[in-house]
DNA sequence: ATTATTATTTGACAATTGTCAAATCAACCC
DNA sequence: GGGTTGATTTGACAATTGTCAAATAATAAT
């Protein structure tokens, strides 16, 4: 079992049967270091997946970048405003290494959970568990240091500053690169 | 056609037969001011819709109330977390006005979204919907001033000013309430 | 109306973080 | 290796907001 099925199966259960109908509608795509999956102003037509490599979502905001999201191996991203409602957005997706990225594209994936009760069951399972991840974010943004911050991501992910530059990590964080700087030295 | 079916039918579209049978779902009360609907450390049970009031839905950090969001006339409300994860959180909610209030429990939802198709697509709309405002609130408390999100407040809901103390509008808007009423006074 | 209580405003000061500029470090190229 | 470029660190200072304390305003109770 791959690991896209891996992580579906862990969100709800399919019949065999319509996880292989599901699993036909992803597409896939080798793409190299810096590869753009979804360019400033495009409308985000699918969900991804990275089945190994790192990618971050982001925009600019007054001429500087803003790391909105760093997604590694075995995840799930997407822009979620632009994919949903459907119209163009500001946020750029681009791949930091060579990956394996896999993807559901929108008419897809509204067409099978239309036909499939099954499917539309895991898409709102999807969702609500994007909806809970986005209340975590909140809280941690709102009320955390950046310290705290900081500390939960070398907790969860310690091997992340060695893939991504400090700059976009920062900026993730939601302060600037010297406050991270400063973080980071007095520990 | 009552305020509930009106919000519902703006999500999805149901079949007379099958919204007559989500409706039915629904339980309603009229409850005084101050009411708790959610205490601290219950598990949420329902998804909330209030038809006329205001509610609040807050939490203790350090000894000190931190409003998290302000529902008034026709919105839906809920501890997300809670509801969606079944367990106990540390959100509470209050009216804060005498208030009449609708609400489906938990089990009736699933157990309605297993039975129908189209209550399973409405169900995911609802949470598409939510992704997507817990989305642009991100946005806002990481990037912009507390001005700025004092006037967006003041241009989408100006009357909330009469009918909500300024202390709690304050930690809806991640700030003091001495720094609320500096913004209120300078303009 | 007077008092008590609560809500809001104001002031002084401290803490945190951002900004700008410069210094250091690391990686890469010839 | 020397030089170029980009990444990271450090320093000085300014701006914003929080904290604590006190003053004032508004509301409710008798």
């Amino acid at each position: 079992m791959d690991a896209l099925e891996r992580e579906i199966s862990k969100l709800s259960l399919l019949s065999p049967e319509v996880m292989q109908v599901f699993l036909n509608a992803w597409q896939r795509w080798q793409v190299p270091k810096d590869h753009f999956l979804v360019r400033e102003h495009e409308v985000c037509d699918y969900i991804f997946f990275i089945k190994k490599g790192v990618a971050r979502i982001y925009y600019y905001k007054n001429e500087k970048e803003i790391t909105e999201w760093i997604a590694k191996d075995e995840e799930f991203f997407l822009s979620i405003i632009s994919f949903f409602e459907r119209k163009p957005s500001p946020l750029i997706i681009q791949v930091l290494e060579p990956a394996e990225v896999m993807g559901i594209h929108y008419n897809d994936l509204t067409r099978l959970a239309s036909q499939y009760h099954e499917i539309e069951t895991l898409f709102r399972k999807m969702l609500t568990f994007s909806l809970i991840l986005s209340q975590y974010r909140m809280d941690s943004i709102q009320f955390e240091t950046a310290q705290q911050r900081y500390d939960k991501l070398m907790k969860d992910s310690p091997q992340i500053i060695q893939r991504v530059p400090l700059s976009y990590i920062a900026s993730f964080l939601g302060v600037t690169l010297e406050t991270l700087s400063r973080i980071r030295s007095h520990k």
